[in-house]
DNA sequence: TATTGTTATACTCTATAACTATA
DNA sequence: TATAGTTATAGAGTATAACAATA
């Protein structure tokens, strides 16, 4: 095992990721997992998943809108959100309402169920935000989003 | 159809996402996702996904590592790793070869074709990533990352 | 016994085509 | 004919259990 011939060897060395983290995006999606596997676990115990909870979360300030315009929002598929609907409302979280005007849709209600599950939902991640953003001034953050946002203008003007 | 029933209108209002949107973990969400869209875009003339991307490239800058050592780097499941590692090395991108004092383990070595193609990728991703970071400085970009890592590092010692 | 790579399997999320009922 | 919601389906990505070969 000459130092000519390293691929032979079992590597003990630690292996890096220079070549991954000169990305911006690496870097990004990094913080982004790490967020995601705390929140998943944050809404597990609400028996909610990210899709439900943002899906909940529309509908709690944007009562009424149709299933549409939701699956427009959340830049999900319509098909998508079809399962997702059914979830809530069949935990009662919220109601679908045939349109008087338009009774092809139907207005999506949060019941006072959904509405409290929402709030709940809130409270748990503000509190696993605080944590992760911990030692963080609000400066920071503020730039952090200022960042953030532009990075997805660009993305958008492509 | 009057104000105080605006549950059974057809909401002509444009939706909004204000509650979400208080979250540092959608700000950063809706950035990746960005990124990830045009990524994808960009490695797809490649004939790489993400995960055959990110995979040939620790490959090729840790050459000789084993599959176990690199389904912890990348974080992925080690049944997972194999189809990614079945398709990298059907396409000549790279090779597994036995290693002599594990016979249970393989040593991952890419190709001349893996190492050609990975700098083609690199290349692409930099042109990609460049054009996503317009206007936003090194400093600023310095930032970022200061900030990304911290939230990082608070989400691992949870 | 424990580990490496593998197979099988299941679950979630995503994406598209085609249907129904309304407009 | 077009749209809203739905059904069916297929593809990624992810997760766990169990196996053969080797340590």
């Amino acid at each position: 095992m000459t130092k000519f011939a390293p691929n032979l060897a079992s590597r003990p060395e630690p292996i890096t990721d220079n070549t991954l983290r000169q990305f911006q995006g690496y870097r990004i999606k990094r913080a982004f997992m790490v967020i995601q596997s705390d929140l998943t676990r944050v809404l597990n115990d609400l028996d909610l998943r990210m899709l439900t909870y943002s899906t909940l979360l529309m509908i709690v300030e944007n009562p009424g809108l149709r299933q549409s315009q939701l699956s427009d929002a959340l830049k999900i598929e319509r098909p998508n959100l079809v399962v997702i609907i059914d979830e809530l409302e069949s935990r009662g979280l919220i109601l679908r309402e045939r349109m008087e005007h338009d009774r092809r849709a139907y207005a999506l209600l949060p019941t006072l169920e959904g509405n409290r599950l929402a709030q709940k939902a809130v409270d748990a991640v503000r509190i696993h935000e605080a944590r992760l953003t911990a030692g963080i001034s609000d400066e920071e953050l503020a730039q952090l989003n200022n960042i953030l946002a532009r990075i997805e203008r660009n993305g958008a003007s492509a």
